[in-house]
DNA sequence: CTTGACTCCGTACTTAGGTACAGAGTTTAT
DNA sequence: ATAAACTCTGTACCTAAGTACGGAGTCAAG
């Protein structure tokens, strides 16, 4: 025991920290390193694997990534570009756009359609046949 | 071999021809009938199962109610509900709505997002730092 | 009457993104 | 020095909505 395992214990990064630190969970931090998005830090002879800051950092980065729909095959993408291709990363990125564009509209209809059932369901006060049902059923 | 024999021959619906009405698959029709959602038409002593144009129509439910967004789940419950009590029907569509308004909310900003993203990488002529690699690290 | 197409049934596999757990080792606190 | 808390590893399990497959039975045409 020297002095730099005291400093070392004070604050090293075990996983436990460092999935609080990225607001994930141990077990999703495992998957990422079973799937490749992460790496493991080495592990020393005995003992427990330390996390460094890259990896916190790159762990927020997923989860933003996550946020703005990206999944984690795109983000592995995303991560692997890096710096230097950017035009790369803007092309993932339009593509997605598209992709969520699309989305948005087809789910803007299905408001709309929903919202109309609702409506006519509101104004069948005599309780007849359900209007939303039989709309499904007559397209 | 009789008359009434016959008569089924020339347009009894097998669950191929079913499948081909309801602009689904043969696996998918067994999928439902596994999981409760249809009943299998009873079986002939020895010979194919036929199916009724009721459950044609149950199976073109199921599909435009899944465009509109509601799992397997919800439906099950749309179709048990039937005639009668609509007010039920109309609140499993309220909400439903109100999911699909939230996550059209949700999308909208998504897309706000990373089209600003994509454009601070346009106007990066110098072809330095990615500023959507950037961007999504500095949240 | 045989061949090819179709059906039935049960079971296993798929994708995505985790979550859970058992058993062994390690570290920390008392 | 020992118990509690934590880690590591591998493996199994989960949801949703199917898809695939193997083997046996059935049906229709030539």
């Amino acid at each position: 025991m020297n002095v730099s395992m005291n400093a070392a214990k004070r604050k090293s990064i075990t996983i436990q920290i460092a999935a609080k630190k990225a607001g994930i969970g141990i077990e999703t931090i495992r998957y990422y390193q079973r799937i490749g998005l992460i790496k493991k830090p080495e592990k020393p002879l005995s003992g427990y694997r330390v996390y460094s800051k890259e990896t916190i950092t790159r762990l927020l980065f997923i989860q933003r990534a996550k946020e703005l729909g990206f999944s984690l095959a795109e983000i592995s993408n995303l991560l692997a570009l890096g710096d230097g291709r950017c035009s790369e990363t803007r092309e993932l990125a339009e593509h997605k756009l598209e992709l969520i564009k699309s989305k948005l509209y087809d789910l803007q209809a299905i408001a709309k359609t929903l919202e109309t059932l609702i409506q006519s369901c509101e104004s069948n006060s005599a309780h007849q046949e359900c209007p939303i049902i039989n709309a499904i059923l007559t397209k």
